[in-house]
DNA sequence: AAAAACATTTGCCATTTGGCAAATAATGAA
DNA sequence: TTCATTATTTGCCAAATGGCAAATGTTTTT
């Protein structure tokens, strides 16, 4: 069974960094596929030199790693409307060592580095609307980030609610225990008293 | 007293993200002015906008802000050898909630607003230059910040030795204690016992 | 040098969070 | 449905960190 899926959400998302006329939108919507993730699969792995670029159509993608002690850490939580790059290795063409997962059954709109490469060459504003959509993640990670090393565990599970309000009770404890930086028993700890 | 101050680490810095003629480097170096700051000092303050970028040719800035509480926490320092923009204000031209302060004496290369946009108008390579440099410094920012989290604080304070073996010392354990989220008592404490 | 202002350490105790294992609940497979 | 697997909750206690105020130390000013 597949998905309806259309492209507007991205188009509008790009058209908000910057101007693109009908034909580079043409353009750009040949480029793009439509991928289909199951809860729990996996868009990119560790290891492996990541080669697309997504845009997230539904649904929540998060990025983890494994880090000294071996514990699996979500490092963030990327949600539908914005683009999923592997900040690290996309530039570099080195191996990340972080992989990329479904949380949520997602629809992706995909970028091969080709289809990408081909953009960047075609259509002259390009490289700068990514690099202004580039930034703007990498900002906001930074200030979502930045002040929870001064919260306690419970306001931040509070301010992740406020910002995922129907994804807690849906995604394994783990994922989202990692992400506050808090065991799963404290988390759980923490649902109770609220 | 004027400290002697070059712009070899300035130009070097930019050549490791494009390259620049002769005739682009004598342009930037045109552009640009030095300014010294005591330890102390602010460089940029909140609620006004940003009009400079700096270089930091020598000494270490802070990033700083008043949380809801009324805390003052360092979001982060910024070593020599690196570009301080305010990444929230500078695009935007939005009043900054943050201020920017010298931790140690410091001798920045300085551009105004105006010879920044100068320089992009003549310098084709500049716009790509000046993204890569804040594409790199943001990572770097969300990857120093994210393993914070899942560490304690005695680790995270041996981490911050480790890149700033001689400062920890020099600063006040306040701006410390807020950039490693725990209180100064607690950091005091943990100094103790190492 | 003395005083004042500021920064750091310490004691005491409360609160938060962790570690581990067992109990319970929820999910998925046969 | 029933069993097996996996996820979550809970109890118990230890460890980490916070809050506050007093003591001590350091720096600056006069």
């Amino acid at each position: 069974m597949t998905i309806f899926v259309t492209m507007d959400k991205l188009i509008n998302y790009l058209l908000e960094f910057g101007q693109l006329n009908q034909q580079q939108i043409d353009l750009i919507i040949r480029k793009v596929q439509v991928l289909e993730l199951k809860k729990g699969d996996y868009f990119s792995e560790a290891g492996k030199i990541p080669k697309q670029v997504a845009f997230i159509e539904k649904g929540i993608l998060r990025v983890c790693y494994y880090n000294s002690k071996g514990d699996e850490i979500t490092k963030y939580f990327i949600d539908q409307n914005n683009f999923a790059v592997d900040i690290n290795s996309f530039n570099q063409k080195i191996p990340s060592s972080e992989y990329v997962q479904a949380v949520t059954d997602c629809a992706l709109l995909v970028f091969s580095t080709e289809s990408f490469n081909d953009l960047s060459a075609t259509i002259i504003q390009w490289d700068g609307i990514i690099n202004k959509i580039t930034e703007k993640a990498l900002v906001e990670k930074v200030n979502k980030l930045s002040p929870m090393l001064a919260e306690d565990a419970t306001t931040r599970y509070l301010n992740f609610l406020e910002k995922f309000p129907n994804l807690a009770n849906r995604i394994p404890l783990s994922y989202l225990a990692s992400y506050l930086g808090i065991t799963q028993s404290s988390l759980s700890r923490i649902r109770k008293s609220i």
